[in-house]
RNA sequence: GGCCCAUUCGUCUAUCGGUUAGGACGCCAGGUUUUCAUCCUGGAAAGAGGAGUUCGACUCUCCUAUGGGCUACCA
């Protein structure tokens, strides 16, 4: 029996979460479901002087409305808390000295100012890249180099210090990557990273394997960003003689133009929201979101899904537990891939047609006081023609308030001499009309086009224009049985009026 | 610069040695529609380059090129 499938998702509360960093909770959350496991969150503040207030309430914020949330994870629950590192701060130092006490990590006292002058020293003798690594702490100052009483006095005397991770020379650190497949580098090309701070906060490495070790993760679902540090995080495992989750490194999302990786700034500069939902720096600056801007969680979810992954079939319309069903990392895609605005504008629209009239009704009912029965109405009129709910009521808002403006080029193509006698003949055939249903105005209307002899092009886009001032949009018959008999009149007669005087001033 | 990762239509991708290299978005054309949208049909559009391995390479290996990531007491 394998363990148990328990994987997080471990996000820096720095600023909002952009779209990459859902993509990771997502897949995730799909691959825990998957495999009847755990998704949790914890959260990595072990960087005090880049936490921004609001960042953490965001990021839960967002997964909620994606569908994502976790099982576990602050105000969550769960029994391996607490999930954020800040408030595990005590328990980090223990796991350090024992790295120290087997010789696998050491002090370091080395100032910034000396660090500063190494690398400058370095770079006038044309080496740009110095690093603290197994050949050059050999004459720095650490406990490696100084005398133990020398260390133990500095220590004694409160010298600031940080704890350094003792890379071995020259050995070939190798984990098969689920995605990747083996990747293999050389101790040589890794620096004695930092473990521990001055400030006696833990960086993200020691943090990271400490919590997943004691947090029981099986998979490791991640960045690609993280595989430079994954050999490290190996080795770490192995220094504390630890099981080594299996890691998965994601793909990067890159921006749309060009070439890079989605930044927050991409966003509004192209037109497209990079954030799940709205977010206002302290500063005032509005960053715009998927949900503010209209979409539909399933249908932001459902595009990220795909970003990077797919089926192996030539479905594209998933919801959340279709995904569930058929994820697997196997079919993570291993190069980036570039964000489509367009194509993500395409689910909306799928997913907004796919709701039913009712449904959609419904979530008009809180932009508007309109009644539920108009609403349906005008939502079956609508949507095909719509990307985002608002899009129902913003273009058919000549259902529900008579225009005021007539198209112009309609105008002019179509209403000609005979236009105004025409509509008048025909407002006098619908007056007529005991019942305003949509077949009887369409039959009325036809009789009406054969006594005249003419053909629907040269009338109907009248009726349109005088009803709706629109040259386009539904079927006309549909709309004015909507609208009833007396607002159909009553707005002939204003439309004849309004298009005459438009014409006269044309 | 060093290390690591990647490379199929403009974009997301299928293909796990033998295919007319498939699908989707977008684009173009035609049809349906009073019109627009929807819908239907069709079209243009791809294996970075070079060496190998093999009867045969998009698929395996190597080199080059290009792109990306990392290179902090940030995550």
């Amino acid at each position: 029996m394998s363990k148990p499938v328990r994987v997080r998702f471990a996000p820096s509360p720095t600023g909002p979460l952009h779209m990459g960093g859902v993509r990771t909770a997502l897949y995730n959350y799909l691959f825990a479901k998957k495999n009847n496991g755990t998704f949790l969150i914890r959260i990595e503040d072990t960087d005090q002087t880049r936490f921004v207030p609001g960042a953490q309430e965001y990021i839960m914020d967002a997964l909620k409305w994606c569908g994502i949330m976790p099982t576990e994870g602050p105000g969550l629950g769960g029994n391996f808390g607490p999930y954020v590192q800040s408030e595990r701060k005590d328990m980090y130092r223990a796991y350090a000295d024992e790295l120290i006490a087997n010789e696998k990590a050491y002090y370091a006292f080395d100032t910034e100012e000396d660090l500063t002058n190494v690398r400058e020293q370095a770079k006038a003798q044309g080496m740009p890249n110095w690093q603290y690594n197994n050949v050059s702490r050999t004459s720095m100052k650490n406990s490696l180099t100084l005398p133990q009483d020398k260390v133990d006095q500095l220590l004694a005397e409160g010298t600031p210090y940080v704890i350094r991770m003792k890379m071995p020379r020259n050995r070939d650190v190798r984990f098969e990557d689920q995605i990747r497949g083996w990747v293999v580098v050389n101790t040589n090309n890794i620096d004695d990273k930092v473990l521990f701070k001055s400030d006696g906060m833990p960086t993200y490495h020691l943090a990271n394997i400490v919590d997943d070790h004691l947090m029981e993760i099986s998979h490791v679902i991640r960045g690609e960003e993280w595989l430079p540090s994954a050999p490290l995080h190996v080795l770490l495992y192995e220094a504390f003689s630890w099981d080594c989750p299996v890691f998965a490194h994601l793909p990067l999302l890159l921006r749309p133009d060009g070439n890079g990786k989605l930044s927050k700034r991409d966003g509004d500069r192209l037109g497209f929201p990079v954030f799940p939902c709205d977010w206002t720096t302290a500063e005032g600056e509005l960053y715009s979101g998927y949900r503010e801007k209209g979409y539909f969680p399933e249908a932001f979810i459902n595009m990220l899904a795909l970003l990077g992954w797919n089926s192996g079939t030539n479905k594209e319309i998933f919801s959340l537990e279709e995904l569930v069903e058929a994820f697997s990392l196997d079919r993570v895609s291993k190069a980036g891939a570039k964000f489509d605005p367009d194509k993500t504008k395409w689910f909306q629209q799928q997913y907004l047609r796919s709701k039913s009239d009712e449904t959609l009704a419904g979530l008009l009912s809180s932009m508007t006081n309109e009644s539920e029965e108009k609403l349906i109405t005008i939502a079956h009129l609508m949507k095909e023609r719509a990307t985002f709910t608002q899009d129902i009521l913003e273009e058919g808002a000549y259902l529900l308030n008579a225009p005021t403006s007539f198209d112009e080029q309609t105008i002019s193509k179509k209403w000609k001499e005979d236009a105004e006698s025409l509509m008048l003949a025909f407002y006098d055939e619908l007056e007529k009309l005991a019942s305003f249903d949509r077949e009887t105005i369409e039959n009325t209307f036809k009789s009406f086009l054969e006594n005249k002899g003419l053909g629907i092009g040269a009338v109907l886009p009248l009726f349109r224009l005088i009803l709706t001032g629109k040259g386009m949009g539904p079927s006309m018959f549909e709309i004015a049985e909507f609208l009833g008999k007396e607002e159909t009149l009553t707005r002939m007669k204003s439309g004849i009026y309004a298009v005459n005087i438009a014409k006269q001033n044309a």
